[in-house]
Order: structure tokens, then sequence, then C-alpha cells
DNA sequence: GGCCCCGATACCGATTTGGTATTGGACGGA
DNA sequence: TCCGTCCAATACCAAATCGGTATCGGGGCC
């Protein structure tokens, strides 16, 4: 499991589609689709139902969902906090 | 950042040290240096102070340390909460 | 001054990754 | 029913990334 494949999975989650999320997150379509099944094959359960229209996530995938989005969110989190010192105490 | 950036991160804060943490992460040590390296890079800081008995963490590395932990156990428990579906409610 | 322990670097081969082109399947309209 | 369209999946190749071995450079410590 990579931070790409979850970022490429939250986009996808959220287009329901390939294509536009592969746009969103500049990049080809091709790539994508292996970062998500790479993500499925990382975790041994598929997380995405394919119809012809695009891509409708699974239970699994639902799970994953609000996980990812928290584990990206504590990423720019800590990239801020490492680089502001928290304010202070007068105390200290 | 990436994840094994993280890892190799916590590692070699626990260690303070990265010949054993490459030895913990089954690597070698050029490749962990890199790591670390490659972390302090993309977050445009330094996070440890190299002294000739090993690595010392900096306030900025003591401020990611345990937000890196957090990331990396909540992958984790991802990972658990995709296979395990939540106990059904009698009500639902 | 010589030895030892540490991380950093040079170099090379292997793996991973991305892009273009193409395929295959499912709809929808004429 | 056949053709055009839209979707994800795959084949293929080039570029980038990554890991390992060998080596370097700097500090301590006899």
């Amino acid at each position: 499991m990579s931070l790409v494949q979850l970022e490429s999975f939250v986009a996808v989650a959220e287009e329901a589609h390939v294509g536009r999320a592969a746009r969103r997150l500049h990049v080809s379509q091709p790539p994508l689709t292996r970062r998500i099944r790479g993500l499925e094959d990382d975790l041994g359960t598929p997380l995405f139902e394919r119809t012809p229209r695009g891509m409708r996530l699974l239970p699994s995938g639902q799970r994953l969902l609000p996980r990812a989005r928290a584990i990206l969110d504590a990423i720019e989190a800590a990239r801020t906090a490492v680089h502001d010192p928290p304010a202070l105490n007068d105390d200290s």
C-alpha cells in the first residue's frame, strides 16, 4: 500500500470514473487503472465494481474511503507540523 | 513523502542509528540513508542531527515522530477494516 | 598516528512506473 | 442489427526509481 495508491483510490471513488480521476490527478488513464489494481491486489480484495459506465464502490471500498481520506489529511497535517513550531507558551 | 520513508524515519528515530535501523528493516544502510535524506528533502527541512555516534532527532523530527507513527497505525487499521465487515447490528 | 565506527556517496543492475497505442465489452441511435 | 461511442484493461516501450556492493570522509579513542 502506498500513498499514491490511496490518493488514486480517493480520486476514483469520488469521480466514479477512472478517466476523470486521471485528469484530476494529471496522469493518464492506464497508470491510474494499474494503481487501483495494485491496491486491490495488495489488500487482496476488490474495491470497485466495474460497470459499463464507470466504477462503483464495493462495501470494502466504502469502508476504506473515509480511512484513506483521514490518512491523506494526516500526511498534510504532519507536513505542516514539521514546519510550524507550536506557539510558545508564556510560562515556558 | 511516502510510507516507506515514514517507516524508515520511525525506525531510525527509535534506533538513533542508521545501521541498526537498516538491519531491523532488512535493508542495507545506503538505501536507508537515502530514504531519510529523501524525506528531509521532501519536507524541506532536516529531521536529524548527524553525530559521530549516530542520529539524534531535531525538534522538527520530534514533531514528526508521533504523527508518523499515527499514520502507519492508521494504514494498518485501514488494511484490517477493509477485510473485517463491522459486526451486524441486530436492529439492522 | 593508526584503528574503528559512523553516515554519505559512486556506481551499476534490477524493478517499478508512466505514456502511447490498442483492445474488448457494453450501450444507444439510426 | 449494425455502427459509433464511451468505458476500463492490456501490450509494449522508454524513463525514472530503488536497492546492493564497494568505497569514501570525518570523528573519537586508545
